[in-house]
DNA sequence: AACGAGGTTTAAATCGTTTTAGTTTTCTAA
DNA sequence: TTAGAAAACTAAAACGATTTAAACCTCGTT
């Protein structure tokens, strides 16, 4: 039971019977800078190998007041599209010299704000967040305190926060006229509620601008993130006993998409020659299922890559602040067979 | 660009005209122990809470050798498998007080060591950890060092090390044995490789057995997880050209099924009436799909907890070394359609 | 012999917390 | 009155790394 602390800088020195500051300077690399002698320098890399070295973080940290780690903050990392996300930055930030931590917020706010506070004390450089803050005040302190924050996946209209979205409005009315050119005529939208989140807000739009360039209605259900099985069950089965059943459906995020196939299927309704399916966010699955589910794919590498550039360029403040730092990117219509109309599978 | 470091202890302890030891003491629920007058502790509470302190995990860590940070390695966090995994942990972590540092290692096992050093320069207070090692030595030796560590889903043969493992080869005999029952001959087993890893180890031999029982041969393959797909595709393409398609696969985890799952439909082969699908892993839209995919499911909230408990009982000193922390849960063989020989979908 | 100039190396402060061993003050009891 | 206990609080060391200013050599030069 013996707590041992790894090797210390101080063990290195006195091995060597030098300073922990020659030890200090020249294991990072400031040994020729600051005159020491090859041949001590030598000896110190040697021996810090031999001791198999590891400088401690914390120490280090506490010094340099800075951590080289970075923190995620995601509603649910279980979700494949945040876990995707979540490996590639990942892989930027082992590759960049920083550490992730990833977090889950559950769409809520306090929780975020939790989290948030949770990643400041342990001193993380700098933030990646999809929030689900209704306000972009907390965000704004941030900025005014110099911390670096940029939004993904969600952004505040108007304000001059770091954010990288896709471009969901065009990409849900390009999905809805897909669904109008396809022949389909009555698509109801389903949408994760709190809708004040831009994204969602978004995608409706999107939704409703369509369908109003083709003179036809609108229908949107709101659905409860946590409760999207339920909702979704019992949404479907109102409209098909009311008789209103839709020719198809807009799901505006892939757990939204999850839970009408999986309902769908309960009820023995078929895809596509019955209703027509169309989901923002694309899935591994989309292509394998039987029929293939048409559906909006967002960049991911591409965010993840453009986030990332946009935190570390804060991080060493590289912002000139005549750039634009937020960032729009655009979507991709994966068509399958889950919006042929009149076709059987 | 001023460096603001938050406020610190001093900053209250000068506000307030007490010692800094005072007012830590207070703020970590010692006051009372210490006899610190009620009426002080409540002007450092209040005075705390004015100027938004919190503590600096860095000193705090550096101080205490300790960070309430855990490790969790897995070899790729986008894998539903593990982002689940992740989560719950993620969950659990929290209602104790600690923090979740997920890492994906790829099945490399150099990326692994890497990170596991990354992992202890930062002072995590304990790893878990889906090995890739081929060895039990780097954790023997941390086991020696007494760094607390669970290896999950896979584990070493013999050797004392803490880990939390399902019964893969029940499990693999038990879905093998349900395609016998349903009248499938010749079943042909993908494996991932490495196969020296002990879950895809047992597995095989959980196949094997029940052919030998049966008194049918087996077919295993090897698959390599980085090139999946291809593989996945030429095995197939070379079993149907020569004339040897199995009339059933048992895929050995969900990637696995995922690329199997993929290719049959390239090649317009169908399920379950000309080959029988099952796969070790459950995932979500398997239930979804038409037909649904029988699957073995593994209790992913009871290895998270198990591996948890057994964690924190290392890290809390609370190990009676006559405890077994070798822990095999029992898995679930969820029929659905796609073993439903003669049935068409 | 003294000086200065390089070339090498080091002392010491610092980051923010925790904790031990006190110290100071007040109070009680003989 | 004063020893001694009790109550309230504090000084200072420690954790391990970084960094700045300064010290120490060793020469060659005057």
């Amino acid at each position: 039971m013996s707590k041992k602390r790894g090797t210390s800088l101080d063990d290195i020195a006195k091995s060597l019977g030098v300073s922990r500051a020659l030890v200090s300077l020249v294991l990072n690399g400031k040994g020729e800078s600051h005159g020491i002698a090859p041949h001590t320098r030598e000896k110190v890399f040697e021996r810090a190998r031999e001791l198999n070295y590891r400088p401690n973080q914390f120490a280090r940290g506490l010094r340099l007041g800075k951590s080289s780690t970075l923190g995620l903050i995601v509603s649910d990392i279980s979700n494949p599209f945040y876990s995707h996300i979540s490996r590639y930055l990942e892989d930027l930030s082992e590759g960049n010299g920083y550490n992730l931590i990833t977090c889950s917020s559950d769409e809520n706010p306090e929780k975020e704000m939790r989290i948030i506070d949770m990643l400041k004390s342990r001193n993380v450089d700098g933030l990646i967040v999809s929030t689900s803050q209704n306000t972009p005040v907390p965000f704004l302190n941030l900025k005014a305190e110099g911390f670096p924050v940029v939004l993904i996946d969600r952004h505040f209209e108007g304000q001059n926060i770091c954010s990288v979205t896709v471009e969901n409005f065009e990409g849900a009315k390009n999905a809805v006229n897909h669904l109008l050119q396809m022949g389909y005529r009555s698509p109801v939208a389903l949408a994760i509620s709190p809708t004040h989140i831009s994204t969602i807000n978004n995608r409706i739009e999107g939704y409703k601008t369509a369908l109003k360039e083709a003179s036809l209605g609108a229908r949107i259900f709101e659905v409860e993130f946590a409760k999207r099985n339920e909702r979704v069950d019992s949404i479907l089965e109102m409209l098909f006993v009311t008789n209103q059943f839709p020719d198809s459906i807009f799901a505006m995020n892939n757990a939204l998409a999850a839970s009408v196939l999986a309902k769908l299927r309960g009820m023995g309704i078929s895809i596509p020659s019955e209703v027509g399916v169309v989901s923002f966010d694309n899935l591994d699955y989309f292509s394998i299922m039987h029929p293939g589910i048409t559906a909006v794919a967002q960049p991911i590498k591409s965010i993840c890559m453009a986030a990332f550039q946009l935190l570390t360029n804060q991080i060493d403040g590289m912002v000139h602040s005549t750039q634009n730092c937020i960032v729009s990117l655009p979507v991709d219509l994966i068509v399958r067979e889950s919006t042929l109309l009149n076709r059987k599978f």
